[in-house]
DNA sequence: CTGAAAGCGCTTACAG
DNA sequence: CTGAAAGCGCTTACAG
């Protein structure tokens, strides 16, 4: 009925007096009428509600930073949309991969964590718009958009960072729970490269795989020789390295400088201060949301990938190493 | 039909034969049939979904970690029970507030950090099981859950431990941004009440207000006289004094002890490591959620008030002030 | 310009 | 035991 016109103020063309337009909004008022909006969803076909996949909610507390600077960022974008944010676990069971086809959702903002991408490819034979929170890899369906980070660059400045130091033997630590994460696997890729491209050396054996605690720190510190500096795939990995070497008595970066990724403020607040390439999470969330809230209500729009820009903010932890040559 | 009943199990007494059953088990998987969420929940008047509600979603580092922990829990809790989780900001205008009453949340969780309790006298009204994580005041409405923490036991608690230590004159610290908090509030007053009960001194003007960064530490240091101890409403601000300390010259503890509230592994993180009480966020969090869906599921479930308990973690914050009278 | 009617896709009470 | 039909509460195309 007409109702719904004034209530809308779909009013483009007065289809109803102004005095039965008032009338109705006051007895609406009256009687606090609410629309249902399951039915409305149910009619229009849309929902105003985006997905947020996690293929893991963080239990440790490694990536608490990463994920809420992504959900403030997320929830933000989304409201200034009016759109609403439903978390969602990528791992739950059988058929909650079905629940995230079922309807309830306009688009979906998939965090990855891992190189699964299974639900990823049923997600991309829904006609549901994608936007992933990672690197596109060669294995990804065309049809998603992706929001990554110059990795690269990235790498290639910390390479050009620990050289000009002086350091010439280097090693880099993965999480063990993030061995999966396509980044993670890149980051590594494009150091060694990097590294050995600005003649640094860097072993097989120095390709470390710790703990998300950094608790094998003190046993590799034992045995090592010849490394003078540590580069970790994610800040917060760093960080627990920090403090394993301050239980162990090694002081950074006297004895050993540290490098992480990912940079935030939590940087400023480790002693040392830790060295870390700055990775923009909130702003890549809110372009990512952005951009599929755009694909959502201009079906034209194709998939796009965005990079943003990587800068090294160099701190503390880093330093020439103790029997340092001439820099380059 | 009763293409749904086969689909969908309910076959106490059989309705269906086997073979028919088969059947359109095969064309619904030959089809990649999906029943549509929303046209189910407009019949069933129910959701499965949870909307979590936050006066404000974090955009200042501080309560970062209060919120994963909180999110951690209320989502494990909740995929456990096939709900989700919809994340929403109790202040996004003034329709929104009709947002979480128009039929699209079986129940509301709601993360208060403020005073103002009109949108939560709203929530009373409509017939939505709510759960608030906080301390309940007398100007909360009846029906109501709550969930909070043993805030006096803990302010007794600091204060005894100070007293124990021989502080005799001490300083409450509040964040500006949660001056509107009834926790913080609360604190403050359990706090104040019980170091007095001890025979401990503290002033009117010894109850600060600091930014969140807690910068006012050092001003507040140049002019302050005779304060051996900061009891500090909450973790982060807790933190954020610790490192103004150190970028002030101050040595905690031996100049000044300092005690945090919420107490989590980021207080082992610091230099020195920091006293606190400990506050089961995450636990708390998944009690908060089963009893919220609990109430969905069975109506006749009433409101109720859960507390949880508190326990001092004493690292190394806190020491005997330097001219240290006998202990008690 | 307006109002009555169709239909979104399910579930379940009801008639056969 | 089964199938056809009503109805959840909206929005919008359509007939008057």
């Amino acid at each position: 009925m007409s109702v719904s016109k004034v209530l809308h103020g779909r009013g483009t063309n007065v289809r109803v007096s102004e005095e039965t337009a008032a009338v109705i909004r006051k007895v609406a008022a009256d009687l606090e009428y609410r629309p249902n909006v399951l039915a409305r969803n149910l009619r229009t076909r849309k929902t105003r509600t985006i997905g947020v996949v996690f293929d893991e909610i963080p239990q440790f507390s490694g990536i608490v930073r990463y994920f809420s600077d992504l959900l403030s960022g997320v929830t933000s974008a989304a409201f200034a949309n009016n759109y609403s944010i439903t978390l969602c676990n990528s791992l739950i069971g059988p058929s909650s991969q079905d629940r995230l086809f079922d309807g309830r959702f306009d688009g979906l903002l998939w965090v990855r964590m891992t190189d699964d991408n299974t639900v990823l490819r049923q997600a991309s034979q829904a006609r549901l718009p994608v936007v992933v929170f990672n690197e596109k890899t060669s294995e990804d369906p065309p049809n998603h958009s992706f929001v990554s980070w110059q990795n690269n660059a990235a790498a290639q400045a910390v390479a050009e960072h620990l050289k000009r130091l002086g350091h010439s033997r280097v090693a880099f630590v993965t999480g063990e729970r993030s061995i999966r994460n396509p980044e993670a696997t890149l980051r590594q890729n494009f150091f060694v490269r990097a590294w050995r491209s600005y003649g640094g050396e860097i072993r097989t054996e120095d390709l470390l795989l710790w703990s998300e605690t950094a608790e094998n720190f003190s046993a590799w510190w034992q045995k090592q020789t010849g490394v003078t500096a540590l580069v970790v795939w994610s800040e917060s990995l760093a960080i627990m390295t920090l403090e394993q070497a301050r239980l162990t008595g090694v002081q950074v970066p006297r004895d050993l400088s540290v490098v992480g990724f990912d940079s935030s403020v939590q940087c400023d607040l480790t002693q040392p201060k830790l060295t870390a390439a700055h990775q923009p999470i909130r702003e890549m969330a809110v372009q990512a949301t952005n951009h599929l809230i755009q694909r959502i209500e201009s079906p034209g729009t194709g998939p796009q990938h965005f990079v943003f820009p990587s800068v090294l903010d160099v701190r503390e932890s880093t330093a020439r190493p103790l029997n340092a040559e001439k820099s380059l």
